[in-house]
DNA sequence: ACAAATACCTGTAAGC
DNA sequence: TGCTTACAGGTATTTG
């Protein structure tokens, strides 16, 4: 599923491919992927440059020439393909931006149809990872995971009971974390995931900030988690790696990497945890 | 104010 | 083989 690391993956690939290119012409035939506004107004696009591309979070930012931002968030089984213009398109395909100069066709690829495109006001200047555009629509954002320092963290997790996990997945506190990534950060910080939230002392804030940067560091190196059901890949459908590097997460009654013991399930709620009773307190 | 539950979806896999 | 059911999960919304 595509949390920060695949949704910075696409980024990358999508300004490569598209940066500095003209959309000649939108396609939308998915309603509920436009469904913040009329299907007719991502065609006002027509003619402008992508001039750069940002990501807070999981929303990744497409910004034009006029200022205005396409703001794209795959939720669970999003795609965004890369395709040379008049093949014949995946099923579930709900919106195609056609380029020129030989960039081929942006495809919006979405079977089960959480994911959404909406057109928002006023851009970032630059090209990169976390710009803060300052747009409403992502208002309600905490900042994002990669620049997340354990202040923050001290900040929004103070006096709270719910689980450290749930707080870690809550976009409003930080934003780009998701199931997956949340576990392995948990591991990587040697932090129960169900650990009240509110009760870290600081040098575990500490140790929650530097693991969440390294954590989804390397996982954009990975090119991003693509788990059993392949559903994440990137631009040009290539799966990415670092499902191979997991430490907990999935990795229900394996060992753990560090210490040999099985690695632990807990239920949290409605969702699941994964981590390991002997590394993480 | 906070926490937990639920709705939104469909492809896949497991169970019968 | 074919049917039913459970599950996956990010976010917005509702309920407690």
């Amino acid at each position: 599923m595509p949390e920060l690391p695949e949704v910075e993956t696409v980024r990358r690939d999508v300004w490569g491919r598209y940066g500095g290119q003209t959309l000649h012409d939108v396609t939308v035939t998915g309603r509920r992927t436009v469904r913040r506004h009329a299907p007719g107004l991502l065609s006002g696009l027509a003619g402008q440059r992508l001039a750069s591309t940002g990501r807070h979070g999981k929303y990744l930012l497409l910004a034009w020439e006029d200022g205005r931002v396409l703001v794209v968030h795959l939720r669970m089984s999003g795609q965004l393909l890369a395709a040379a213009p008049g093949g014949r398109r995946p099923a579930h395909t709900h919106a195609v931006l056609g380029f020129g100069g030989g960039a081929g066709e942006l495809r919006f690829v979405d079977p089960r149809t959480f994911g959404e495109m909406f057109l928002a006001g006023r851009a970032g200047r630059a090209d990169g990872p976390a710009s803060e555009p300052g747009l409403a629509e992502l208002s309600h954002l905490g900042p994002d995971a990669l620049v997340v320092d354990a202040a923050h963290f001290g900040a929004v997790l103070a006096g709270r009971r719910a689980p450290l996990k749930s707080l870690l997945v809550d976009q409003r506190a930080v934003a780009g974390m998701g199931n997956i990534y949340a576990d392995e950060v948990c591991f990587d910080a040697g932090l129960r995931p169900d650990r009240p939230a509110g009760s870290l002392a600081p040098a575990e804030l500490e140790r929650l900030a530097r693991s969440t940067h390294s954590v989804l560091e390397g996982a954009i190196a990975g090119r991003g988690s693509s788990l059993r059901d392949q559903q994440y890949r990137d631009l040009y459908g290539n799966l990415g790696r670092y499902q191979l590097e997991h430490k907990v997460y999935g990795r229900s009654g394996m060992p753990c990497p560090s210490c040999g013991q099985a690695v632990q399930r807990v239920e949290m709620g409605a969702r699941r945890a994964f981590w390991c009773p002997t590394c993480q307190r």
